[in-house]
Formats: structure tokens, C-alpha cells, sequence
DNA sequence: ATCTCAATGGATATTGTCATCCACTGAGAG
DNA sequence: CTCTCAGTGGATGACAATATCCATTGAGAT
């Protein structure tokens, strides 16, 4: 569904919010969340960027989430890292498809795009972390 | 969602289902379902294999579906260029995740999988052709 | 000041999808 | 038989997503 790296984005920030009493090492959340270190490095950056999470440089350092954080909703993390979803796009891929002229899988599509939608107005609050793949 | 080349599979065959009377040729299905030619040659090519369409060369030539194609669900095309859905992956992409230990969006992902595999139970028949994007 | 720790960021590698090009094969028309 | 039509298939290219490597920067510990 989601992209691999906003899958990882998710994850990080997961794990971030079951720990916001501290500076989390990226190294921790690379093992923790399942995650490649190297590849996270730059899925932080882009969080941080966002502000998402503050970032903490040498001893002792590491990330947490900022204080915002744990109220911004799912679909405003995967923008940050695939975009606008096209919120009227047609499964098969038709510029032409609308109630109107919907194509045969309009109406089942459009039913499944909205409780899609609904999942991803959760709150990065929702999520804890539940261990690596 | 699907891939690219699975919805230029769906809008073939859609195509297809609306002229199950003659042969079609490759050139018309580009033209009238908005497909890059030289890369639908190679999608034909592969639902021919899987049997879904017939082909003739020569003159007078083209594709048309074969007689069982239309009570083919859609699933099974998904499955020839996109390769088998898992059925019980996990939003978050982790590992254990299920109804014992699930993850904060499990219930909410759940329920659109399955309102999304029993939309690819719908056959071919029901597919008409709608026009290029 | 110097050392070590840890994030930062630029460069590069890998992979898979999507797409195009073109030479080959088989079939009907003449 | 020969010409043209149209599908077949191998080779190649463009591009984005994913992943890795390593040099640099900033901050606390000593």
C-alpha cells in the first residue's frame, strides 16, 4: 500500500512515541523498528526537516519526537514522503472516471479509498511500538 | 492500489470484453484504452501465455479474448503481472502482526482488505470499456 | 584543547518498473 | 512466389525507489 520508506517513517515515529521521555539513538530505532541504519539516517532527516522529531548531535544525543508530535495525523507523515494522494484517482487508471462516468469498479473503489482515508486521520498518539519484522 | 501494467492489463481486457466479436488489433487497444504500444505488445503477449486472450497473426489479424476469459476475476490478472498478494501483510510492513498481536492499525487495515479482495472477485464481464485516461 | 560520540549530508550502488527500438516470424492477399 | 500486414521477442534505455558508504560537523566528556 504505502511505500517502504513511509512504512519506516511510520515505524520511527512509533517507536519514538513509546519513548518520549528520552534521546533515542538511531542506531536503537534501526534495531528496534527492523529498519536499515544507513536508510533511516536519511528518513530522520527528512522528519526532522519537518519537524516531526528534534534532533540532538553528539554525546548523548540522538532523536525524540517534538512536543507537536504525537498530534499529527497518519496521511501527514506519508505526504511528507509520497506525496499528495490524488483523492479522486480511479483504480483503473482512467482520467475519466466519476460519479457520472464511473467505471465498473467506481463505486466498490470509492468505498474502500474513504475508509482508507478515515484510517489515516489516526494520530501518531495511535501508534506504539509492536517489535520488527 | 495495482500497478501501472496491471491496470493497462484491466483496460485491455475491459477493451477486449466490449469487442468479443472479431479481432482486435494491438494498434486499436493502444489507441482507444491510452496504452504506450510497444509496451502493450509486451502485456499481450503475457495474457496470451496465461491464456486469458487469443492472437493471430497475418493479415486480419489481432487479439480477442478467449471463450472462458470473461469469468475470469480480476484477482487472477493482479496476479499474472503484479505477482500474489499477501493476504495478511501488515500496514506497518511488520513481521508479526495479527490478530493476537496487532498493530495499532490492524483492525482499521483488515477491514479494507477485505472489502478490496472481494472487489477483485469481480469478473471480467463486468468490466466495460471506458475511454482512455 | 582534545577526544569521542552521534547526527548530517553528499556521492554512489542496486533494483525493479515502465517504456522504446528493431529484427524476426507467420499468415493472408495478389 | 512475393509482398505486406501484424504479432513475437530480444536488447536496451530512462527513471524512481531503495540502500550503502564515507567524509564532515557539532556537542559533551576529560
Amino acid at each position: 500500500m504505502f511505500s517502504q520508506t513511509s512504512r519506516y517513517a511510520l515505524r520511527t515515529l512509533a517507536y519514538l512515541a513509546t519513548h518520549r521521555d528520552r534521546w533515542v539513538l538511531a542506531r536503537e530505532i534501526a534495531e528496534g523498528a527492523g529498519i536499515p541504519p544507513d536508510y533511516l539516517s536519511k528518513i530522520l532527516a527528512r522528519l526532522r526537516k519537518r519537524g516531526f522529531v528534534s534532533s540532538q548531535k553528539g554525546w548523548g544525543g540522538g532523536f525524540r519526537m517534538k512536543g507537536t508530535g504525537g498530534k499529527v495525523a497518519i496521511s501527514a507523515v506519508l505526504e511528507t514522503f509520497d506525496g499528495k494522494r490524488e483523492k479522486d484517482g480511479c483504480a483503473f487508471g482512467l482520467g475519466r472516471c466519476n460519479a457520472e462516468a464511473p467505471c465498473p469498479l467506481h463505486p466498490h473503489w470509492e468505498r474502500i479509498r474513504e475508509e482508507y482515508e478515515q484510517m489515516l486521520t489516526l494520530t501518531l498518539c495511535d501508534l506504539k511500538h509492536e517489535g520488527a519484522p
